[in-house]
DNA sequence: CTGTTAGCGCTTTCAT
DNA sequence: ATGAAAGCGCTAACAG
């Protein structure tokens, strides 16, 4: 069986209270019991019973992030500074993944909130938006990261980047570059956009510069490269004169570089390809993909200071707050973008 | 405050018990009095505390996967299935990555197996596997997946596939391609082969066909795109008259097409490029990649069932059981492989 | 310095 | 059908 403070104490003569001074290292504990105790520890293999004393204690050092798609390289490589940035504060980093299915991410909310962490980082997207309200208000902090809606006032708080922002930094590059005729691919599926922030940011920039894109140009597209490729296709073979393609996301953008293969469209040469956030995968594609730098090193800091910072109290739960990283999107300039081919 | 069962049970006017029945769905309960109680804890917001029960019963319907580097595109896609296998057995799946750090995969390891989680699987590597023993010792099942060791005898439960299988495979294609003049890309940094089993199965192989591998033909990279392109670019420089290459996973692999793409080099008409795993980015490349999968899916499967028969006894740990799915690994023929030029 | 005691929130006999 | 009470393993006053 297990063993447990009782075990040593017995072997110990002494009672568990002694133990669990020795062993939390209080200093109301001679050397030598302390050294017995835990030479007895040793022995026995004891290993302390985390939800004991989670219980008793009434919190756990433990954090987690929940995202909807680990599949997707973005949520992976954000989880991967999420976990740093908990475990440089002392805190274990739990990854649950809701498969984009709300009844799902309900579960873990809720298993979750029951005390198996202090705390959680939540994607923005996946989970209905009061279940994260109610987990708030139950007492366990939930922290919603990349929220991408224009309200000045979310309803839990958020810490996120100006998505409008990045994509208007895209958009003058490609302007810049002298490009007129863009399309566009956005994120989002049969019934919702889902990065409309990114496409307006985009679309007032052409706008200010006096191009106007042609709405038939403007094609959504599900989350995945094979997706980014499909709808790509579909708008060179409707368009052919474009000059350059804007996603709203890398993944969109890598699948664009795809269709332009097998097209044989010469990227840059004849077609230019810009995304954004910049996950790994578009520094190593062919040609490697521009795209506008989202910072999710700096969301993930954030996002964990502000939740550590709900839990200790120091940062008022209300009204919940708004943080938008400060620092400007970076342009990433690589090999997909070039100024457009003289006809 | 947090709403426990004693608040609902005073306003209920029952006792702790009663609620408890009622909420667990327990018969010994009458209609109208589980309505009320239930009624009475969505009034008060209700969510039970999972680690008082868990501490209370002495398990948690929970399982954790721990990974060594989430941000390698093949873990995620594992995860997926895992997540999937745990879900449809009742039980959650917690995440954890360890950053390929012995020491801090020790800390989850103590952590999770301190209750918090039933059941631990684990992909080999990136533990120490004295801790995994010591942590199947003290109770908590740790299965093992991916394990490459060629022991008949693994010290711990594992799951795994027969890679040396997938890298004849792979071979096979290849020589029947009519190729003779191969490179090869195998995963490991400075001191250690992590895909030995691979290299073997492809070395014997090529051999028993005849086909000598030139030592020089052989580099080691670290598992990343941007290694698998920086060593297939050294090589390829210094032995341009290869006609395939095969590297030990996809990844690889697909750093190997970002290299040939740099110089030139067109795929598959001068060069074929062979991977292992069947990860999702191979069949999202230009061009898409041809590779060996390996079960996955399978194995994830099997994983879970292995540790919920280890956790509830009906399978015995002692000696540790090797699970080697039978199924064959599946070459996928794509667009990256065809039979070499004529000179 | 060490022991006693109570209690974290829930489940679960055993009574009633 | 409901209540009383013990206990899961640990921590934290409070005593001694």
């Amino acid at each position: 069986m297990r063993v447990t403070l009782r075990d040593i104490a017995a072997r110990a003569g002494v009672t568990k209270a002694t133990v669990s001074y020795a062993m939390a290292g209080k200093p109301n504990v001679s050397e030598e019991m302390r050294a017995r105790i835990v030479e007895i520890a040793r022995e026995l293999g004891y290993q302390p019973n985390v939800t004991a004393r989670a219980l008793s204690v009434g919190r756990a050092p433990t954090l987690a992030l929940m995202v909807e798609n680990i599949a997707n390289p973005f949520y992976p490589e954000f989880a991967l500074e999420v976990e740093r940035a908990a475990r440089e504060r002392g805190h274990f980093l739990l990854i649950c993944n809701t498969d984009a299915d709300p009844e799902i991410g309900r579960h873990y909310l809720r298993r979750i909130a029951g005390q198996l962490s202090e705390g959680i980082v939540a994607m923005a997207g996946h989970l209905r938006i009061d279940d994260v309200v109610a987990v708030n208000q139950s007492g366990v902090p939930v922290v919603v990261c990349m929220w991408e809606e224009p309200e000045a006032a979310p309803p839990a708080p958020c810490v996120t980047v100006d998505f409008a922002h990045a994509a208007a930094v895209a958009a003058g590059h490609l302007l810049a570059l002298g490009h007129r005729r863009i399309g566009v691919l956005v994120d989002g599926d049969e019934h919702e956009l889902h990065h409309q922030r990114r496409l307006e940011g985009f679309l007032r920039t052409a706008c200010e510069a006096g191009v106007i894109i042609d709405p038939r140009h403007i094609v959504r597209a599900p989350d995945t490269i094979a997706g980014g490729t499909d709808s790509a296709r579909a708008l060179l073979t409707a368009a052919p004169s474009l000059s350059a393609i804007f996603a709203t996301n890398d993944l969109l953008a890598l699948g664009a570089l795809r269709a332009a293969h097998e097209m044989r469209i010469p990227i840059p040469g004849q077609l230019s390809v810009i995304g954004i956030t910049d996950i790994r995968a578009a520094s190593e594609s062919y040609p490697a993909l521009t795209t506008v730098a989202v910072q999710t090193r700096e969301v993930a800091t954030y996002a964990i200071d502000l939740l550590l910072g709900l839990i200790d109290g120091s940062i008022p739960a209300d009204p919940p707050p708004l943080l938008v990283i400060p620092s400007p999107p970076e342009l990433k300039v690589r090999e997909s973008t070039a100024p457009p081919a003289k006809p």
